[in-house]
DNA sequence: GTTTATTTGTTCGTATGTATT
DNA sequence: AAATACATACGAACAAATAAA
């Protein structure tokens, strides 16, 4: 163990100076920026690592730029599922001061799966693929049950209990998380879900199908989340294109 | 206005190049990537340049990066609404091959909106405000009915059929549009909405909200728009954070 | 209306650090 | 321990968009 730990690199401090300064309303929104090179003096570091700073603060929808122009602080800055990628539900929690708490409901082998599902999986028929059934609740009251299936080999020798905490660290162990691909729509409400929710049969829900993948392109597992739709919104910012590639 | 086509920028043409033979095959999903070292050898320019072509293409979502490993293609390739930013009905449709449509329903001088809305849009009650409602329709199938507030300057001297098109287009003769905070819910359809779209009541929709900002973080208009559910999902790439900024 | 200054965008070259195999 | 590959950082230069003189 070597205890560079400091490091910090340079463009990620500068990163979250700035950030600092536009929480505590040094650069207000609407305001732009002072230049990269200004930037680049007062950190005293080149202007490419103030540009790799800023880029940064892009990619967290802080800041937009525009060319000839300047840096602009962006308007408001809200909570956004997804925004910090996977693993969103207990931070968001955090984010609103609210307690999360994660309850297994069911965890067994599957003899029968959807084969859109096994296909997405990449698996056959021969493959024994597991179903975790699990309630999440804000402040205790439920908010989304989600149904994973996963492959034997992810949870191998894992029991009911072990899934209480994070499915993502738990794995994590085993294969390395990449990316997911989710898709949203909008639902009614069946008799299963509106007991495991405590809400009225015929109310919408979001439902969320992602399916989470390794780095080397591998599907790990397949997610059918069901989210009350009364208190669970979707966020999120849509930045108008750079016209990089096609026009539209 | 000029059209500049490709080719201008080096790491442009190299991302397109890349991507092309990850479209054509050249480079499968789960593969490596050679390395940048090696593609900048190929493609007779600097390290920097193959590294931004790649920052491009993981912007696209198309690669993933794993320090001291490599770069990955992407499992799949997804239509995501908003990968390309704001304005993705049109897109959407052609990339299904479908025709797309746009009707005005109703364009007329708003005396009394809702608060929470005047308030999102800087605005005070001595500001005139114009409410527009489209129909936008796939394959002459309503798909989504949107609400549209904006404020009097942006939509001066512009009359019911000038909507017909591209409202940004419109509104970018005036101002520029620069970025957007949407909010996805799912609700039941009201009657109202359930005859526009030719759905039965009771029927799940999704309701999107956005703030339309300039630049400068002015609030342009405000969308309330409602999809159908049964015809429309949002894809989403979620990745797993780097793990730059803070801790999760 | 043309020129000039400012500001971001792109690209090269080079060097060193860190993670993985 | 060594080779490979990505990450960070510096300096320098010119291009392109924008706004001001």
């Amino acid at each position: 163990m070597k205890e560079k730990k400091n490091t910090e690199t340079v463009y990620v401090s500068v990163a979250q100076e700035i950030e600092r300064r536009i929480k505590e309303g040094i650069y207000v929104s609407s305001q732009k920026l002072p230049s990269e090179y200004d930037l680049s003096t007062e950190f005293e570091c080149s202007r490419l690592t103030i540009r790799k700073a800023i880029d940064l603060l892009i990619k967290k929808n802080i800041i937009v730029k525009k060319r000839g122009k300047g840096s602009y602080v962006m308007s408001q800055q809200k909570i956004q599922s997804g925004r910090d990628g996977l693993q969103g539900f207990t931070e968001a929690a955090k984010a609103y001061g609210k307690t999360s708490d994660t309850k297994v409901i069911s965890f067994e082998k599957i003899k029968q799966l959807d084969d859109k599902i096994m296909t997405q999986l990449e698996l056959s028929e021969s493959d024994t693929v597991y179903e975790l059934v699990r309630c999440r609740s804000l402040d205790n009251e439920p908010m989304t049950i989600e149904k994973i299936y996963l492959s034997e080999k992810y949870v191998d020798g894992l029991s009911k209990e072990d899934f209480n905490q994070s499915l993502f660290k738990l794995i994590e162990s085993k294969v390395e998380i990449a990316y997911s691909h989710q898709e949203i729509e909008a639902i009614l409400v069946n008799e299963e879900m509106a007991e495991l929710l405590n809400v009225p049969v015929g109310d919408p829900l979001l439902l969320v199908n992602s399916i989470t993948f390794a780095i080397n392109a591998t599907p790990i597992l397949y997610d059918i989340s069901y989210y009350r739709a009364d208190r669970y919104t979707f966020k999120n910012t849509l930045v108008r294109g750079n016209n990089e590639g096609e026009d539209r």
